[in-house]
DNA sequence: CATGGAATTGTGAGCGCTCACGTGAGCGCT
DNA sequence: AGCGCTCACGTGAGCGCTCACAATTCCATG
């Protein structure tokens, strides 16, 4: 009998069991983009554990659209998934409250709503800002400058005020003139450290909201005669790849973005299993990686952690 | 009676619908590892595609385990996916053909499979390489170092194929010598260039089979008085963002990765349709990004494409 | 040897939908 | 008015499974 099962090729029928059990063995994971860096490496953590569990991942890309990503929830809806994890949800608290609403457990990641009932992962932004700062405080550097978004983002805000935490912290006034903004690629960081240096800004170092503003903060310090760390030291956020390509390599504050996905993936599966009560919020603290663009360099292959 | 139905909120059940209609509306996209560069830009091509035409996708993950890849497939049709993307496949042929033979239309990313009724996308790599290699010798270089993969690896053979073709095109003579390997990440090309560095190569280019492990080597030449351009001009395959984040910039041979991705979709969803006959072999080709890492530098502003 | 209870096997309803079919209304024509 | 036609609508079977319950088997015990 059992042996004519595996000869015969026999699967059982997902619909027919759906339609009877109500669930899918299926949940959805909604990001804003999936080719933007650190939401591979998420998705890599939930499809990871959602495989051990037995579970299959939609994928569900809003191009950071509100109202793709409402549409998105629908369709899960609609396929009737037994979860959802949204990552760094656009939709505004009542929209986000009324499609979350019809689609039981759902874990936020980077993303807090009043009176949802919702697992929600949080990464220490605030923490992991002030320890950039600490970091420069430690290694001399008194004048540091803030280089943030120039648009508004709950998560850019959060790292401000971890900076602000963090002048705080080691006694150093905060000054609205060393906060620069730009737009939130390469080239907004460049362009932000070109109007902060020609307008004479006095600084000794710099915290950027992410790798590739840092990045592009650094590129234009190095071709005009700033020397980095030497004159100005440079710490990233966010540990990217790119991060230790670049020369010399960033200092970032490093978020464990592995760990985040399969977190989120495993709180959820707890409240599948009943496990779990709702409304957990569970943070995870980022690192501090210090590489060449903020101590004088040492000798490469130390500094190297690629592993070829 | 059509408002009741929006007013009441309801929303078709899938399970029931799939069961009588046999289909899902989903289709499954299989790839060796969503963190990897290159593969998260052809995912997102694929999800644009089905989100137009009201599919679902499941994301799988093999991490480049071959038993892991069978087991995402065997699950995919359980799940009685629609058709399936399936992108580097890791499965030897033999066992590849049995898979897909159970799971209907396949689309095949980067990989042919005689005798399987699919159709096929592939990249020009070989005619990518041999672009490189004409680009290096019109700006007068004709030594050129090709540094590929330590492993076994069909993609790195086409481009290798390529580059013995470019070679050949431009009237250059082939020599054993100029080829070497590494690990297909940033310290496997820091290392070969290392050994080729201190073995005593001659030459005044290199091509390598991916960006990273160009950078790798453009940063062993650049910390070993080893001037990039001058001395030896750098190209590199994939048109990754780090490369253009780079210093220099790394001239690169770049893949339309979403076109790739978006490709793939529309060409499952004619097979879906009927519209298509099986068997059809597209070929994507790429194309070359010229910068700085071979080309004497110009102002920076006009290499930057980064729009910030 | 009879009998109770556990273990195994068998049966049928029902999950929510689609699709084929049957019924009846409606219409234009003679 | 009567006929034949189309079209709208209602009805019911069946998709393949699970789960509750009935029927049967089996063994241990009095």
């Amino acid at each position: 009998m059992r042996a004519a099962i595996v000869e015969l090729g026999y699967r059982p029928n997902s619909f027919a069991r759906g339609l009877v059990t109500n669930q899918s063995l299926v949940i959805g994971l909604v990001l804003p983009n999936i080719s933007q860096p650190y939401y591979p490496e998420i998705a890599r953590g939930v499809e990871d554990g959602a495989y051990e569990a037995d579970y299959s991942v939609f994928l569900s890309h809003t191009a950071s659209e509100p109202l793709r990503e409402l549409r998105a929830l629908e369709r899960l809806r609609d396929h009737r998934v037994d979860g959802v994890i949204i990552c760094n949800s656009r939709l505004d608290d009542e929209t986000l409250r009324q499609a979350i609403s019809g689609l039981s457990p759902v874990v936020l990641v980077n993303r807090r709503v009043p009176q949802v009932s919702s697992t929600v992962i949080w990464t220490g932004y605030d923490s992991g800002a002030a320890m950039a700062v600490e970091h420069l405080y430690a290694i001399g550097r008194r004048r540091i400058v803030y280089l943030g978004f120039n648009f508004p983002n709950e998560v850019d805000d959060a790292r401000f005020r971890g900076y602000q935490a963090g002048l705080e912290r080691v006694g150093l006034p905060f000054d609205e003139q060393l906060v620069i903004r730009g737009g939130n690629q390469f080239r907004g960081g460049f362009d932000a450290m070109q109007r902060a240096h020609t307008s004479g800004i006095e600084a000794d170092a710099l915290f950027a909201t992410n790798d590739l503003m840092a990045i592009g903060a650094m590129r234009y310090a190095l071709t005009h005669g700033i020397d980095v760390p030497g004159d100005l030291a440079i710490v990233g956020f966010g540990g990217s790849d790119v991060s230790d390509m670049v020369t010399p390599d960033l200092t970032t504050v490093s978020m464990p973005l592995y760990l985040i996905g399969i977190t989120a993936m495993q709180e959820l599966l707890q409240l599948l299993n009943g496990t779990n009560e709702q409304d957990r919020q569970l943070n995870i603290e980022p690192e501090l990686l210090v590489r060449g663009s903020s101590v004088a360099s040492m000798d490469f292959s130390d500094l190297c952690r690629c592993s070829g």
